[in-house]
DNA sequence: GTGAAAGCGCTAACAC
DNA sequence: GTGTTAGCGCTTTCAC
């Protein structure tokens, strides 16, 4: 910066430390000495300086935190709600993307950790335990979204819940067969998928609980071959879930092109809730992911971990419902 | 964080400086020495502190960017990359948000200040010569994007010319009534609308080439009811060209209730190039606006004007489009 | 009321 | 090859 402190104090012809009271509003000076300095101060556009106070205090009042990307509108909101939260007790926030990558990830906590940040918001990619560990001796607190991992603080949603709430839709329906698209599901034991399986397992609940329910929980990466097999060899309306709006996209133009909407395949439904699914002729349903909600919880039990309040160590939020014409 | 340079070298029964040369690779130092510090330091899990290094040096590594918000996709496209870039070289962001209020957007100018951020990249909804002037008394570079202010490095697109390119897709048609509605352009005289006002004189610089095109420019909050009136006043097929997709979405909306799309309003057409809109079947056009160029090139422009290097001031990069219905 | 001094963890210049 | 020292800008303790 420009002037520091040590100079405001020469030209006052005081000391450091008075200096340091006139600013701090601390008590054991006089309030014409407290006057001069303040109009100096203000005369030379003096500001403290974060590094000098935050390598003296070990406070940085900054705070990190990683998610996969920024092109999924669930963490530009998660970090809108944060970034709210702190920007208004005079944090600021190191944004880190790790691209579902475990190396970037451990990179960026390694990084983060370097600048001594207070606290750190994660949706981690990993789910070994022993990360974990790693994480509880970092000393800083950390707050898990999303992907549970091993007895962390986390904030997330009601996945298995709010699955079968939707597949209760398509039932509602007089719908029998629904699939379940859920690729993310390939990657299982090498990444963290909390979510994604909390999603899968909600839809075996709820095929388990309705026998006269059947359906294929489809995890490839070419999923689009296998529903148009599955479209193929049978004549039911069929209901297609998403474990994502962006699968339902995907799906969606695929299926229009061959006509099949609202021929045989007689409603989608996605996990998100990005309104623009409305602005769409078939206007598909949505389970609503409360991303809103997680980041304003996630900064909020952050905040609490810091100033070592006791808190809940885990806040599941429910999902709604964007619903579409499915449910008329 | 942890153990310091000093334990180490405590440990390892050599100075502070020894320490520094085995981490750093600097000459001066035995192979033998080097690989005993090594050792220690891996074993200790030793990490050097931003907070010591930076305060000597001057230097952060980190870096500040201020958006108006992430609710655009515009802004989440323009962070993905200059995130990208600076992960790369181990640089941090700092991203803020000024929700286009000028006092938020001065607030967190001087909290990066405290923070010693090595470069800042900037939307400005200042436009205040005044203002220019005090960026450039920060001493660290600043880039602009979108929004020119005074002098300052800018990157941004070509908004005239796109929406000249826009306008030229609607007459190649035959119509030759177009609207163009830009709502932020109420604000003028208040904030920053350099982009919008750009779009704008583009629409109007059409007008003049082309006599026989005519149109009006909507500013006001209540668009719709001016859109709705001048619709009802013609029976000309009409295009209506938004300065962004939100507001296409709106009004397609509004008009989709009406049943006037393609009836009398033969085509909307945008300024963002949202690739939804080709999953609703009149297929908008937009005109693209190459967020991630920008982000790119402001990322770089950033780090060659932090290395002192020449480079040019202003890079002005070219929209393209989102061909839809229109163009066929 | 006010000032002096040590320490936070690092860098860099210089001495041995 | 290796060690010493003086900062960087701040906080905090203690002495006057």
């Amino acid at each position: 910066m420009n002037v520091t402190a040590e100079e405001i104090a020469k030209m006052c012809g005081v000391s450091r430390a008075t200096v340091d009271r006139a600013l701090k509003n601390k008590p054991g000076i006089s309030a014409q000495t407290r006057q001069k300095v303040l109009d100096v101060v203000r005369r030379e556009g003096y500001r403290t300086s974060y590094l000098g106070s935050s390598l003296s205090t070990g406070k940085t009042h900054a705070i990190g935190i990683i998610v996969f990307d920024l092109n999924n509108q669930h963490f530009t909101e998660l970090i809108d709600e944060v970034e709210n939260y702190f920007s208004q007790i005079g944090y600021l926030l190191y944004i880190c993307l790790s691209h579902k990558n475990k190396l970037i990830e451990e990179k960026l906590i390694r990084n983060l950790m370097e600048r001594q940040i207070d606290g750190l918001i994660l949706t981690p990619i990993h789910d070994e335990a022993t990360f974990a560990d790693h994480l509880r001796t970092l000393r800083i607190p950390v707050v898990t979204t999303d992907n549970r991992l091993a007895g962390l603080p986390f904030v997330g949603a009601d996945n298995a819940l709010a699955t079968e709430m939707g597949m209760d839709a398509f039932y509602k329906k007089g719908i029998r067969t629904v699939h379940f698209v859920c690729p993310p599901m390939r990657h299982s034991g090498q990444e963290n998928l909390y979510a994604q399986a909390e999603r899968a397992r909600g839809y075996k609940n709820y095929l388990e609980k309705h026998l006269d329910m059947r359906g294929s929980l489809l995890t490839e990466t070419d999923y689009m071959e296998r529903l148009d097999s599955l479209l193929n060899a049978s004549n039911e309306k069929t209901g297609v879930f998403c474990s994502s709006d962006v699968f339902l996209l995907r799906i969606r133009r695929h299926l229009m092109e061959k006509g099949r909407i609202p021929e045989k395949v007689c409603s989608l439904m996605g996990f998100d809730g990005i309104d623009f699914m409305h602005d769409l002729p078939d206007r598909p349903s949505s389970v609503i992911y409360p991303a809103r909600d997680i980041g304003r919880s996630a900064a909020t039990l952050l905040d609490a971990l810091m100033q070592h309040k006791e808190v809940p160590n885990e806040i599941i939020l429910p999902c709604s419902m964007l619903k579409g014409a499915l449910q008329e």
